[in-house]
Order: structure tokens, then C-alpha cells, then sequence
RNA sequence: GAGAGUGUAGCUCAGCUGGUAGAGCAGGGGCCUUUUAAGCCCAAGGUCGUGGGUUCAAGUCCCACCACUCUCACCA
């Protein structure tokens, strides 16, 4: 035996000899009486009353020698030793574990709890149940049980993206990652029912889509003969909701962005949007700020956690700086209200790239990504956008060349946007026109104008604010992971096989 | 999109200035009734990412392509 394929045909051998001695090799339930933690947790009890238990989970290391085999055996709640002995559970059954079981079997063990010679709590067992014979082989990861140096292990990330189920057999930290990401979630949600926002579902597919700056996916509807794009926002949407007197709305769900992939870019994410009534743009700075903090306490037990090389504190107060005003300080202009002009010239003195075709909003853009956002050490909100790049906020009460709009940053990373909703449909619908002339110009991401949203608004958006927050990236900083598609249990791939010629670009 | 790197057995990796592929683990056979990276003995195992080229000879050199990783640019 050597190639894969005969590694798995004397596998399917097993299964056939497990059969001709009567063994079911896919049974259809096993009655556990204790998970591997809860054996650990009751251990003294359970070796005290002598009682039997069971568990039930994938075998992960197999050690026999002759007549008595130790062998780990894994669940979700973690890993637990194994003595199988013949004279205690009779030479058939014993033959059968001996010679047709495998490293990543799911099994069934009753026995008894013993502590052995060196000292590791174990399960003395006194019958043991295929549950699921594998048939392809497992990474096998060694591990010293002093040192927990680990060898041989599944490290190679296209293989482990592609092969999550295996990833998350054989990599602890991976099954980590996920239960913290399932936390940061269901803590939002508990966050915002607590406050009485009313969880919806919105459209995915949607006959016109909008609510942010990117270009979208196209599919087609076959009966209606229709092309619908996969939203790349829910916006428009929870706030028609408000406008129907649903006050506080919340929406968890995948955007879709047709867009590229990268370290902090998977084409469909999640995002967690919501809207309240008679509020503004200062209502969610503090709700981001308490609800980021106290999610950061409740996972890890203080506000301070390691993201890469950073320590980062999310107690607040966290910075708050205006938009122009760190911009100003950093070029030492007044650039609020300048012209494509200025906004060049400054962009050359201090060596910022001008893109093609830039325009005042695309300036502005630049300019402060470039200077002022790589000096966010902590968490820090930016407000009071200029209007310019943002066509679904409204104007600022005390400058009408802004919007009242805020984005949160945490270790050089966007986690939110929000602003006071733009909710006159006069104004609205000018941004929105605005928006399609720079499409027509060339700006593919631009927004289309949306008629049915403006009728409406027209019906009359209450006060509103509104905020999107970004639930990958909250999990790569909660989860140290470098990138998203650690965070993502199945991220978008390319294809591994061959391309033929025409595909390449 | 630009630059750098990686791709060899199921897994982790060697493979020199080109000479026809190696180890450990896993798997097979044997021994072993408290081992834990269990151990010892034996045997087996490869489209060297894909396609071309140079050469008597290519895992190795050249070209193209594919995938992934890192850095940079852009969208959350």
C-alpha cells in the first residue's frame, strides 16, 4: 500500500472485515453519558464510585503493543487517553480494535476512569463501538505530551482553506478561532435585543442594488427573465423599514462585493447594519464604543488584547478626531472646502499618489488614508466626513461641506462606518444624481439612483442613524488571525486546476 | 494590479556544480499486557504543480501557465 487510492481501498477492506464479523461500521446513534471535559471535570467521582461512562469521539493517535493499546481519542470539548486491554474486553473485540481501526475513526468507548503510572487520567475500557469508519487517512499531527511541541503538522494554508473539515479535525486553535467568531455574533445580538432592536432579513438578491460604493455580482432570474445583483448592503432597505415606523432595526447578513481578494478581502462578508430613529450620527459613536469594548472584556477577560505586534486597549474613551482637523494638522493647511487644485498641490508637496481622474472626494480620500490613518494606534473614531464621499449621509448641521458621518479604526483597520441618515429627498435625490454622473464618467462604483428608495423617503425618514460594522474584520482582531480567510471556515478559492490559455488575462 | 517566494509520497520535509528520487510519521506483515512524538524487525510505496524547451541525460537549467503565501496599491 502506498498511493492514496490504496491507502483508501485497504481502508474499504476493513469496513468489508468489520461486516463479515458482524461489526456495523456506520451505525445509527451512540448513547454518551459524558463529553472528554465533563470526564475530566467528575474524574475523582467517577474513579471513586467505579462507575462505568461512555464517550464518543475520532481516534487521533493510536499506540499499540501487543496484547494492551493505549490510543487519544477527540471531541469537541477536547482529548482524552484511552487503555484498551484484552484480557479485559475479550480477544475478538480486541483483534477488531487491534487490526481494523485507524487514526481518524469516530468511536464509541465505555470504561472506567484510571489514572496510569505517568500520571495522565485515562479511560479504562471496557467495550468500545465503531461509530464511523474512515476510509481516507488523516494528517497524523504528533504531539509531546510534556512539551506540547507539535510534529508534522497540517500547516500548509491553501491545502487547510480547501480542506476546512480537516483543518478542524487536526488543528485545535482552528476550532477556537470559530467558537470566538460565533461569540462575537451572538454577543452583538444579545448587545442590540437588550436595547430593543428588532432583528430583520432583508433581500440578498435585489432588483437594484445600493447602500455603499462597490460593484456588485449579477445573476440572472430565469421565469422573470431579469437580471438581480447580490446586495452589497443591506442600507436601503432597513431604512425603508424605519420609514415604516419599525424604529430600531438590525440586520446580520453576507454582502457580496465583486471586487478583489486579499489579506483582508473575502468577496462575500459579514456585516452587521443597524438603525435607529430619532437619533443621530453620536448616538451609535457610543453604542460602537460600549458595545466593541464590552465584547472585547466578555471574550477575553480584559480590555486589552494582542493583535499582531500591537497591544491594543479598547477601554474607553477611544480617540476621537475630526476629519479635516487631522488632515490640517497634517499637511498644515486649511483644507476644508479646497479645490481639486489645492488639494494637488498638497498631495505632490508630501509625496501622495495622485490617482488617474482623481476628483475632490477621491483627493480627500487619499490624502487622509495616506497621512493620518496609519498613525491609528487604538481605537479610534474619525468623524465628520466631507460630503463628497459619502451620498447617503446627511449634511452636517454646522458645515454644509460635510456630512455627520464616522468610521471606527482598530489596528490600521475600517471596523465601522455610520452617520446621521440623509433623510431630505430633495437632497437625496441631487447625491444620488451626483453619484450618476461619476458613474458616467467612468466611476464603476458609483451608486445607480434608486426611485423606489427615493419614493420612500419621500413618504418621510424620521431622524435616523444608521451603522454597519464589520464582523470579519472584528473577528481577525478578536481572534489574532492575520487574515480573513482565517476567520471565514470556507473562503473564496481559486480553481486548482489547469486554466487553459484564453482565461489568462 | 506590481514585486518577492513556495509547489517533491496521505502529512512534514531533504534532494549539492544536471547522472534517472530519499527520511520521519501514517499505511501493510511480525514482536511487544501502563504507553504517550511508544519501541524493535521486515517489506512496500512517487505523472517531483502543468505544458513546452535545452541536453546523451532535467526534481535540478530556460520559457510559459496554474495555485498559494508575503509585501505594496484599492474596495468593508
Amino acid at each position: 500500500m502506498e498511493t492514496i487510492q490504496e491507502l483508501i481501498a485497504a481502508r474499504r477492506e476493513k469496513v468489508q472485515a468489520l461486516r463479515n464479523a458482524g461489526v456495523q461500521p456506520y451505525p445509527y446513534t451512540y448513547e454518551r453519558s459524558h463529553t472528554i471535559e465533563q470526564f475530566y471535570q467528575n474524574f475523582d467521582s467517577i474513579k471513586e464510585s467505579e462507575q462505568e461512562i461512555s464517550i464518543a469521539g475520532r481516534m487521533v493517535a493510536k499506540r499499540v503493543m501487543g496484547k494492551a493499546s493505549f490510543a487519544h481519542i477527540q471531541d469537541e470539548t477536547g482529548r482524552l487517553q484511552i487503555y484498551v486491554k484484552r484480557d479485559d474486553i475479550g480477544t475478538d473485540p480486541y483483534q477488531q480494535y487491534k487490526k481494523l481501526t485507524d487514526l481518524g475513526d469516530w468511536m464509541g468507548l465505555r470504561g472506567k476512569a484510571m489514572i496510569t503510572k505517568t500520571g495522565e487520567k485515562t479511560l479504562h475500557v471496557t467495550e468500545w463501538t465503531m461509530l464511523s469508519k474512515a476510509i481516507r487517512p488523516l494528517p497524523v499531527v504528533k504531539e509531546d505530551a510534556e512539551t506540547g511541541k507539535r510534529y508534522h503538522e497540517f500547516t500548509d494554508p491553501d491545502e487547510r482553506y480547501r480542506n476546512r473539515p480537516l483543518d478542524l479535525v487536526v488543528n485545535p486553535e482552528v476550532r477556537k478561532i470559530f467558537r470566538t467568531r460565533a461569540r462575537v455574533i451572538s454577543f452583538i445580538r444579545r448587545f442590540l435585543d437588550d436595547r430593543r432592536y428588532l432583528e430583520v432579513e432583508t433581500p440578498a438578491l435585489q432588483p437594484l442594488y445600493g447602500g455603499g460604493t462597490a460593484r456588485p455580482f449579477v445573476t440572472l432570474h430565469n421565469q422573470l427573465k431579469k437580471n438581480l445583483y447580490l446586495r452589497i448592503a443591506d442600507e436601503l432597505y432597513l431604512k425603508r423599514l424605519i420609514v415604516g415606523g419599525l424604529d430600531r432595526v438590525y440586520e446580520i447578513a453576507k454582502d457580496f462585493r465583486n471586487e478583489g481578494v486579499d489579506r483582508t478581502h473575502n468577496p462575500e462578508f459579514t456585516m452587521m447594519e443597524c438603525y435607529i430613529a430619532f437619533e443621530d450620527y453620536m448616538y451609535h459613536v457610543n453604542l460602537v464604543e460600549s458595545m466593541v469594548s464590552e465584547m472585547v472584556k466578555d471574550i477575553h477577560g480584559s480590555y486589552t488584547l494582542k493583535y499582531e505586534d500591537e497591544e491594543i486597549d479598547f477601554a474607553p474613551p477611544w480617540g476621537r478626531v475630526r476629519f479635516f482637523d487631522a488632515l490640517n494638522e497634517k499637511t498644515g493647511e486649511d483644507l476644508l472646502g479646497a479645490d481639486l487644485q489645492k488639494l494637488k498641490e498638497v498631495a505632490k508637496r508630501l509625496h501622495v499618489p495622485i490617482p488617474e481622474g482623481a476628483s475632490v472626494g477621491k483627493m480627500q480620500d487619499e490624502l487622509f488614508s495616506e497621512l493620518v490613518e496609519p498613525t491609528f494606534t487604538r481605537p479610534t473614531f474619525v468623524l465628520d466626513y466631507p460630503v463628497e464621499l459619502s451620498p447617503l449621509a446627511k449634511r452636517h448641521r454646522d458645515n454644509p461641506l460635510l456630512v455627520e458621518r464616522f468610521e471606527a479604526y482598530v489596528a490600521g483597520m475600517e471596523i465601522c462606518n455610520a452617520f446621521s441618515e440623509l433623510n431630505d429627498p430633495d437632497d437625496q435625490r441631487a447625491r444620488f444624481e451626483e453619484q450618476v454622473r461619476a458613474r458616467s464618467a467612468g466611476d464603476e462604483e458609483a451608486m445607480p439612483l434608486d426611485e423606489d428608495y427615493l419614493e420612500a423617503l419621500e413618504l418621510g425618514l424620521p431622524p435616523t442613524a444608521g451603522l454597519g460594522l464589520g464582523i470579519d474584520r472584528l473577528a481577525m482582531i478578536l481572534t489574532n488571525s492575520g487574515s480573513i480567510r482565517d476567520v471565514v471556515l470556507f473562503p473564496l478559492l481559486r480553481d486548482k486546476e489547469q486554466h487553459s490559455e484564453e482565461d489568462a488575462e
